[in-house]
DNA sequence: CTGTTAGCGCTTTCAT
DNA sequence: ATGAAAGCGCTAACAG
């Protein structure tokens, strides 16, 4: 910058300025300063910039499982959105684990990166206001429910879209309907399960332990939660899967052992990832609007970082999409 | 860091030495001073620390398509290993697109990152390296040839997946076996295109470019790709993919419309993701070592940093995986 | 409209 | 073993 400054003539604040867009800048100045910046091909160092104006402009960006398409749909949501509006993103990923998303925080932090987007955190939202506070970051939560804290969130009603899917299958006329549940510290995955017990509720089901199968939201699962099930005297008629990973798992498993779908049960998904409708039968499930999600987390942090004030919530819904997997 | 070294009765700059590590420090103030940085959670700037130091333990990686498990999975492996070393990761994601990758790099090297891991770039690599000399960074390819060019890379033999498995269908008996390509300008694509025609010509039989399909690595792909084989006067007896997804394509079309798998139409794949496995029938594919390549990738950016000296390319190479997609 | 000057928080000679 | 001071590249008052 001190180079270009000098072969243009003028002090590096008038550079400043130029590359900073100011108005006060003689036009006249303002080119010959452009022209020797575009011909010396000179790049701004973001970091002198970062220290000096404490700001970097990058957002930091916190994922349960980026090799998972449903959360790297979300980040890549984000970084489009975001980009548009001259930021950068960082990515971590936590493995779902609480003391991994602890450290990416203070990782983060010490970039001192603008804000920071938590896709489906487990961690405590009290300990993540502390650390927001502390570090001075503006957070965001994305898929998870937040309530009673000032964290703004964007999430899915994941209990309704299960209540959509359970009632659906009753009306079917089922009756024995399997389960198959996230991690139980996983908020969405209480969600589901609370909407699947709801419907059962309503309808005059008993609810039944042993309909239930819990798994961490991988294929595998699934397969293991099939194997169950029809390990079972009193076997499902149907099957919800809290997610559309597992729902494969199951889908292999009965294939693989003579089941006909949706002949000989019926199976339903959450998540609607891409794959879901390529299957065969194409998998009935619970659409989450996932390029919105990530969507409107980079928007909210967009605009909590202009405004410096909280931006209310956003509560996005599913959609019921009926395909071939069911009867 | 001025107040702590305030808080314990030193300098500034033998608290920049108790933070580094540095060996010229008494036991008893390197304790004093340790202490009260633990009391106060103090977190080094890293900004401050990057411009001073000329270094950021900072990667940039590119992707094209961070929502594609292949990809993000490799994304995955490169900031796992990388974590360890101290060092963070920025991801950026290019869909495809050379202008995009362009970008990300001027992008990234504002911010001073140490090195870039290009994954699968469709840059020219004379270009890459200009830039690499011009904003002083390390460049490391990954998952596409590097031949001739002094950038340090790691790639899949994808020319000899696919001669392995052309050969496989040709010794099942098939003659006619439609080819699903990847975009002419993908390197990797070319690449298992040409191991077709190869086998194809040591097997003495004529190419024929009507069996050939080109797609773009997607499923919708690999559907149109099987409408249209299945709209010729001679339908293929077997189809080879040169990805899984649009494998995953195929298989639907075909399923849909009365087709049976491995009965009617043989179906072979590229990558061997995840579900392909749990597909019905299970998908015989040509398996990449999809971790193995962010590792190495992310090992030589380590060693290439350190060393500041050009490492050695890697070749890695494919297996292939019978499953029960073909006969 | 433009330049001077003082930091941003940290590392690193160079003295002591 | 420790400290003073210069500097990394940039922005932001404050003067002019």
């Amino acid at each position: 910058m001190k180079s270009i400054a000098k072969m243009s003539g003028v002090s590096v604040t008038t550079v400043s300025r130029v590359l900073g867009g100011s108005s006060k800048v003689n036009q006249k100045t303002y080119k010959r300063v452009m022209g020797v910046i575009k011909k010396v091909g000179y790049r701004p160092n973001a970091l002198a910039r970062g220290l000096s104006m404490q700001k970097t402009r990058t957002l930091g960006v916190i994922l349960p499982d980026a090799s998972n398409t449903f959360f790297s749909k979300i980040g890549k949501a984000i970084e489009n959105t975001v980009r548009s509006h001259g930021y950068s993103v960082f990515l971590c990923d936590t493995d779902g684990i609480v003391d991994n998303e602890i450290s990416a925080i203070k990782s983060l932090s010490e970039r001192w990166i603008d804000g920071i987007i938590l896709v489906a955190p487990r961690i405590d939202l009290r300990m993540l206001i502390r650390f927001s506070q502390e570090y001075e970051f503006y957070p965001i939560v994305a898929d998870r429910k937040v309530e009673g804290i000032p964290i703004p969130a964007v999430w899915v009603d994941n209990m309704g879209g299960m209540i959509q899917a359970t009632e659906y299958l009753i009306k079917l006329g089922h009756k024995r309907i399997g389960f198959v549940a996230g991690p139980p510290d996983v908020f969405n995955a209480i969600q589901r399960l609370n909407g699947y017990k709801e419907v059962l509720k309503r309808y005059g089901i008993p609810y039944q332990e042993k309909l239930v199968f819990t798994g961490r939201f991988m294929i595998p699962d699934g397969y293991a939660a099939a194997e169950y099930f029809l390990s079972l005297k009193e076997k499902p008629t149907a099957i919800i899967a809290s997610n559309d990973l597992m729902a494969i798992g199951i889908l292999k498993y009965l294939k693989s052992n003579g089941f006909e779908i949706p002949k000989d049960i019926s199976l339903v998904g959450f998540d609607d990832i891409e794959i879901s409708e390529a299957l065969y039968p194409a998998l009935t499930t619970v659409a989450q609007p996932i390029y919105e999600i990530g969507k409107n987390a980079a928007k909210m942090m967009l605009d909590y970082i202009e405004t410096g004030r909280l931006v209310p919530n956003i509560v996005l819904h599913t959609h019921f999409v009926v395909r071939d997997s069911c009867r």
